[in-house]
DNA sequence: GAGATATACAAACGATCGGTCGTTAATATA
DNA sequence: TATATTAACGACCGATCGTTTGTATATCTC
């Protein structure tokens, strides 16, 4: 038997520890989250996390995990469902806007205020995300590809620096639309990659008009 | 007589503390900085600190003045020596991109850091970071709008929008480039506003090639 | 049922946090 | 020259940081 209902407590305990972390972590960053209001917001006690992890780096890369798998569940999966080529690459960004207007996290993104804590903090989490980014970026590289071999994009159009492109539009919603102009930015970085993926698309009613 | 030595290398000791504040909140940000820290840099202790601030956040008020300053004086001012209009708004871009890799600030953007950490952060410095963000869009936009009133842009262009684009593809710089793939990411940053510029403008012999 | 294992806790650790207090020495004002 | 004022400091405060230790207890293995 391998079904046990005490590690199994465990991991439930576990991944609901994770989840407040990710969610604490997109408003105050992995660094600024501090064991003892984690302890507070999941009603535990913060001595009872190194039962699950050896230090608080670890519990921050299985946060940083548990992160990646929402991201892939709520963002990269639902675009699966449109046909590839130019109109996948654009249900990807508009789960992207989902996901921030939707408010599945407090902070808005997990990655962007990690990444930009991390960005400079040589280490382990470090490394963590920033695989995850490439990974990302390399999710939507290719699928522009995909659309190129489908005729959907332009052949002069360079994978990479579309990619760029689509991500900053993007990722910088989070930023403004908290700081700035609210609803204004997701306006903003919804029409920037449409109109940019309408110009270089033969075929532009593939895509909405606006 | 208001010239007094004394005051005098009071202000001369706020500012090598304000740089070094705005140096170290580029890598960690105003909340990451510790007054501790900051002192041991400043080579002061930190009970000094309270001679000229109140408590740390007008600190980081103060720090976050001096960064605007900076930012003014190393990238807005240079774009007006170029000719009004679409060469000076890609001047701009170049200038923010000098300012990145020059290596001016060790985080490289100050305001990445401080605006992705308080986004969420209601208070005096969330207020006065949203302001300085407000008004960068806005001498953007106006530099739009002035390419738009002389021609140089196409007249469907919404100001608000572009100025949105073209800061989220050159703030993306500092992640990409720290996080991902170092030199790439300026390139990308650089071309995906100049062919923007370029797409745009009834005479893209205004601007580079590439 | 015995013994090992694992979850979770309270209490406490040294370190560091932002901040206070009282003082010293240099300067400004009179 | 006498008197405020000021920059700057060392020592210390209570709170919180991440972490360690020891313990209680529920579950699993045998």
């Amino acid at each position: 038997m391998t079904t046990d209902g005490r590690r199994l407590r465990g991991l439930r305990s576990r991944e609901a520890i994770l989840e407040q972390a990710v969610s604490l972590a997109s408003v105050e960053g992995l660094n600024g989250l501090s064991l003892g209001r984690l302890a507070t917001a999941t009603g535990t006690s913060k001595s009872g996390f190194f039962s699950h992890w050896q230090d608080k780096e670890e519990l921050q890369l299985d946060a940083v995990e548990w992160a990646v798998r929402q991201w892939t569940e709520a963002v990269v999966a639902p675009s699966l469902l449109a046909p590839a080529g130019v109109r996948r690459l654009f249900a990807l960004h508009e789960a992207r806007l989902r996901f921030y207007s939707d408010g599945v996290l407090p902070g808005g993104c997990f990655f962007f205020s990690v990444q930009a804590e991390f960005d400079d903090r040589p280490g382990a989490v470090r490394d963590r995300v920033s695989r995850a980014l490439r990974d990302w970026l390399g999710f939507i590289r290719r699928q522009v590809s995909e659309a190129m071999a489908l005729g959907e994009l332009d052949g002069s159009v360079d994978p990479a620096q579309l990619a760029y492109e689509i991500d900053a539009l993007g990722e910088m919603i989070v930023l403004h639309s908290r700081l700035h102009d609210g609803p204004a930015a997701f306006v903003h970085g919804r029409r920037a990659v449409l109109q940019r993926l309408r110009a270089l698309c033969p075929d532009p009613s593939l895509l909405p008009e606006d």
